[in-house]
DNA sequence: AGTGTATCCTGCAGGC
DNA sequence: TGCCTGCAGGATACAC
């Protein structure tokens, strides 16, 4: 999907538009986008103040009034855009009208996203069960390295794992660990406690990135006005098999585990470390 | 515990 | 132009 940083672009768009708005009501085009009935979604999202705006790990997550959660996971090809945007609606899956005259549609084409409506309960306990916020000061790097251990799974999927950190995806695990210099396929448990911590580092570092530049466009992504992200031209490895590393000039490769393409330069990133 | 596979969908690019 | 295959920022469920 959009990962965490298309989320917080989202986020940060919708946030001036829907702060205290009333939804005054909801049209569902997609009812496969929800996990109940078009009319009990309706009947529970209508009449309801948005009182904050924000994100967890990859969901947009609307605070309400009368208390309740708006929760939306963009899958694959979400996007959640205020009208009119630059970007025109192409696969609508639910409209909400706003009582300022507003309009927010979530728009999926592939239909692969979720748009929930949970109870403060509901939310507390799927919150409850994702990972740490790596842009949260509270994420540090020896709980991590900690938290390694534990596992043997492969470094990469250990990082798309929204219980182990929230929001990271292919494209952001892959450039993480481009930047931190290890192989994506390594056993987590074996990282050093430097790689560890150069992987905390990385993570953080190519999210801040990523938000600065509004994210990564690919195909679908665009942010609540319909626009484009900037951070794929600084894409490391991702997407990039056969060209040159810009770091040492060998040419990126493309592996397959987990059922997910990885990407890795085999100078930079080796299975084991070069003995020097 | 971890892996491989399949599934939910549609669209696009590339090869022939 | 058409047809085919493979691929895609995600999440889950299953068998082994």
């Amino acid at each position: 999907m959009p990962e965490l940083p298309e989320a917080e672009t989202i986020v940060r768009g919708l946030r001036p538009a829907l702060h205290g708005t009333v939804i005054s009501r909801a049209r569902v085009l997609r009812p496969d986008i929800l996990r109940t009935s078009p009319a009990r979604f309706r009947k529970h999202v209508a009449g309801r103040r948005i009182q904050h705006v924000g994100r967890r790990g990859k969901n947009i997550v609307m605070e309400l009034d009368p208390p309740g959660f708006l929760v939306v996971n963009l899958g694959m090809t979400g996007r959640l855009l205020t009208l009119p945007s630059v970007s025109p609606s192409t696969h609508p899956a639910v409209r909400f009208t706003l009582d300022d005259g507003g309009v927010l549609v979530y728009d999926d084409v592939r239909r692969f996203g979720r748009v929930e409506i949970l109870t403060p309960g509901e939310w507390e306990s799927r919150s409850a069960a994702m990972g740490p916020e790596p842009l949260d000061p509270h994420f540090a790097g020896h709980d991590m390295f900690a938290r390694l251990q534990t596992s043997r799974s492969p470094i990469r999927s250990w990082l798309l794992d929204q219980r182990r950190v929230a929001g990271v995806g292919n494209i952001y695990a892959n450039e993480a660990l481009w930047r931190a210099r290890i192989h994506p396929a390594r056993p987590a448990n074996t990282l050093t406690r430097k790689e560890g911590h150069a992987l905390h580092g990385a993570i953080r570092s190519v999210l801040l990135s990523a938000i600065a530049n509004g994210g990564t466009t690919l195909r679908n992504y665009r942010d609540a006005s319909g626009k484009r992200g900037n951070h794929a031209r600084r894409l490391g490895v991702y997407g990039r098999v056969r060209k040159p590393c810009v770091r040492c000039g060998t040419e990126i490769v493309r592996i397959v585990f987990g059922n997910r393409s990885a990407f890795l330069c085999p100078e930079c990133q080796p299975w084991e470390r070069h003995q020097t």
